[in-house]
DNA sequence: CAGTTTCGTGACAACGGTGTCAACAATGGA
DNA sequence: TCCATTGTTGACACCGTTGTCACGAAACTG
């Protein structure tokens, strides 16, 4: 009759509350006192609620207490793709930064459609996380603004959501797409091709836009092309304007994807190194390329950071 | 007086079952049971009910569900980094077929280390997640047996758990990595330097030892570096290794980050073209690297999915 | 030393759902 | 007509916590 309180394998009955009590011999809310560092409890008291919690191996129903205490600990995470460079980054430092905190996380890949991100917010409501982070998908419609008038703190990052009011974490796109340009007419291109998302992504816009009033103020004719974020086209895409006659002689690509396409594309050149790349966002083979490619290195991690740490302040 | 029941913007007070069954004006055990899909609802009053909870914008609450049903739709998933190409590949394909099946993701990410896994697990099994999916952290302790042998199911993939059985989706690494050398050897390379992450991994290990076992077999000598997975340690090992007297022509990349240091040493070379380079892991620039470069492509999408699908079969 | 405050604790009612079971009306068969 | 059956419905307990409040003992006040 050795003490084997420790073991209970088999027993399929999960540890509560109760039987911490029981076996401590004090009541439920003493426990929970303990376990929530609430003061007023007798120094061994809470030796003995502790030396018990441990010794039947107590993990708190999350759940219940979630209920009771109407926050979760958990907060939503919308993108449109993980294995976008871009988002990982931004998705590594949010959960780093939350995990910190003791905050959980639920990853929801929305794929850039609209009706998909609707009913991620919907299944994440329903299990009233704390809060939300999202970067938008275009076209969205009011589905936010429900849940931001319910109270519920909302974090946009990379870009804003449409039609309602939330905290914004954006870098200016504009200026960045701006400079881009002017560096490469500035190394003496007149024919700069830019290459970017999907229109009616917000970021692909305002790329598009500061690309456009840098050529025009440098008095040289923009030539973008537009389309889905994929590897493929985006090659496709370059390889047609390098071919046209008085093709381009400068690219600059509107993400990472579509700059991988494009560096595919010079495969096909015989002088690769005449043709000047400049990409945005950073990734991890940049300076394994050979022709010289430059990228506009958005801080991923600081934006994904400085999002989260808008959100905890929120929270707190 | 219109009707003006479906704003209650203002009112902080959330919805509830209760508030659905006085409209509707019917009990709480008949709203959950049309919300439910339970049979024996006579028609009309299921429409009524219906009508009701949409009038008021009624979102059940899982957490309350989660606590009576004792599941919680939500499994949880431990990688070591979500900027890891291949991590965020298996994590999409995850993501997504759990995501069918209404199942909501919760992302830990550990950086190997196994006290911060155990922590995640710690964090998770509190949330009374329905199953975990992970790929173990090297030395990880027996953290992972408490919860097995509580019933929770666990599925690992790309490494076996260490000290616990356990459902597993693991590719041949060894294999992988005698046929890449074998390649190498094939192509004439006798100086074949193999450089992985940090031993302690499992795939890196197993990725070692088919290398040695494939050099062996062809009378050649090995030669390996294994540090941690960083892509600056990666090319400076790389560097040295070409400087050296007698150095490699060919090099087998344990990772598709270790690959990227690799290439980039590469661009320190008079002749690139003549050092051939394997690497583990697709990515997507692969094609728009100039020396020719190899993967060995694992099948990440179907590898995520497969952990998925058996973790939702043990769910069924 | 009586009265007030403080300390430590427990009983009990929530939180928002689901499961069990009983009640009631309508239907069918004898 | 009466009883058994079926179809609908609701009362109520319960899931595992936390919040409110009340209670008795100890400590402090004057």
């Amino acid at each position: 009759m050795t003490g084997d309180g420790e073991l209970r394998a088999g027993s399929d009955h999960q540890v509560t509350i109760r039987d911490v009590a029981g076996e401590a011999g004090v009541s439920i809310k003493t426990v929970s006192r303990v376990l929530n560092d609430e003061p007023a409890v007798a120094p061994g008291t809470a030796a003995r609620v502790v030396e018990a919690a441990s010794r039947l191996g107590y993990k708190p129903n999350e759940l219940a207490r979630g209920l009771k205490a109407r926050q979760t600990r958990t907060v939503g995470l919308i993108i449109a793709d993980v294995s976008n460079p871009f988002f990982a980054d931004c998705c590594k430092a949010i959960e780093q930064t939350l995990a910190e905190r003791g905050y959980a996380l639920i990853l929801c890949a929305s794929g850039e459609d609209a009706d998909s991100e609707r009913a991620y917010v919907e299944l994440l409501s329903r299990r009233r996380i704390d809060g939300l982070l999202l970067a938008p998908a275009p076209d969205g419609g009011d589905h936010l603004s429900r849940e931001v008038s319910a109270g519920l703190p909302v974090v946009a990052f990379d870009r804003p959501a449409e039609g309602v009011q939330t905290d914004n974490i954006i870098v200016s796109n504009r200026d960045g797409a701006k400079q881009a340009t002017r560096h490469l007419i500035s190394h003496g291109h007149e024919r700069i091709a830019f290459i970017g998302d999907d229109e009616r992504i917000y970021t692909a816009r305002k790329r598009l836009e500061g690309y456009c009033q840098a050529m025009r103020e440098a008095g040289l004719q923009p030539s973008y092309h537009m389309q889905s974020g994929a590897i493929s086209s985006a090659r496709e895409a370059a390889t047609r304007s390098m071919q046209s006659p008085g093709g381009a002689t400068a690219f600059l690509g509107g993400n990472s994807l579509i700059t991988a396409g494009i560096m595919h594309a010079l495969q096909g050149v015989r002088i690769p190194e005449d043709i000047a790349v400049v990409g945005f966002d950073d990734f991890q083979l940049v300076s394994a390329l050979r022709p010289n490619l430059t990228v506009v290195r958005q801080p991923t991690e600081r934006l994904g950071q400085a999002a989260a740490r808008m959100l905890l302040e929120r929270l707190d």
